[in-house]
DNA sequence: TTTCGTTATATTTGATAATATATAACGAAA
DNA sequence: TTTCGTTATATATTATCAAATATAACGAAA
C-alpha cells in the first residue's frame, strides 16, 4: 500500500497528498494505462475475457474495447483468444504481455516512491 | 519541453513513451492538477478571471468552478478578486498560490525526468 | 446617475462516454 | 447433431460532463 505524503508548512503537517497516474503512448494513442494492467492482470488469473471484466464490475464491451485496442497498438501481441471448444474459449496473457505488466508496475511503484520523498522536500510560504 | 522516453526491446528502440499526470487532494477531494495550474499561471499573468479563461479557451463557467475548488480545499486562499470598479473587478493570484504553483511544477517536472531515467532501464521480452 | 467589464450564479442545450441489449460465429464434448 | 460458454460486433439507450446562454450584483469613473 502506498505511503501518504505531505506538504509542510512551516512546522504544521497539512492534509495535502501528492497522487500520480502514469501511462504508456504508442504512436500518440495509449497502450497502457492502471485500468488496462488491472484488466490484463484478470486476463491472466481468469483465463477469460468475460470473467476478467466481471471481476473488475466492467462491462464485456469495454473490456474488449480496452483489449482490442491494446493489442492493436503493441508492437507484439500482448493477448491471446480462441473461440468455441472446452469452456466456449478463452484469453490468454502472453509472455511479452506480462513483462508489459511487470515493467508497468514496478516503474508505477517507483514513481509513487520518489513522489513521497519529492513533497518531503516541499515547503509552502 | 519535454524528453522523450523509450523502452528499449533488446536492441531496437521502440515507439513507446512513457507519460504522467500528479494532482495534489485535500481530504480527498483534488486541489491542484495541471489544468488548475495553467488557470493559475493565467489569472497571474491577465489579472481577470474572464481573460484568463478566454486565454486558455475556456469557458468562464468552468474556469469560476475551478478556482472555486481550489480556494475551498486550500488551507489558505489561492487567488483574491474583486467586483466593480475600474475595470470593471479582476482576480489575483496570492503568494500562497504562487508557492502552490512553483511547487507544483518543480515536481512535475522532476517526475518527468524520473521516469524518463527509469524507462532507460526498462528491458521487455 | 449612467456606463462599463468584471465576478458570481442558474438554467438550458449539446456532446460525449458509459451501459444495456441483442445476435452471430465458433469448436470441443456429450 | 445439439449443447455450452466463450469471443466478437452492432445498435440503442442512458448517464454524465462540457458548453452555451442569460442575468444579477458590484463599484470606480465619467
Amino acid at each position: 500500500m502506498r505511503l501518504k505524503s505531505y506538504f509542510f508548512l512551516y512546522n504544521n503537517i497539512m492534509d495535502y497528498k501528492i497522487k500520480s497516474r502514469i501511462w504508456i503512448e504508442a504512436d500518440g494513442d495509449i497502450l497502457l494505462g492502471e485500468g488496462r494492467v488491472s484488466l490484463l492482470k484478470a486476463i491472466d488469473e481468469e483465463g477469460s475475457l468475460t470473467k476478467a471484466a466481471k471481476s473488475l464490475g466492467m462491462s464485456y464491451k469495454k473490456a474488449w474495447s480496452l483489449i482490442d485496442a491494446v493489442n492493436k497498438r503493441a508492437e507484439k501481441p500482448v493477448t491471446t483468444s480462441s473461440i468455441g471448444g472446452k469452456g466456449g474459449g478463452g484469453a490468454q496473457l502472453t509472455a511479452y504481455g506480462k513483462s508489459l505488466v511487470e515493467a508497468f508496475e514496478t516503474i508505477n511503484e517507483n514513481c509513487w516512491e520518489f513522489l513521497d520523498e519529492q513533497i518531503k522536500n516541499t515547503k509552502l510560504k
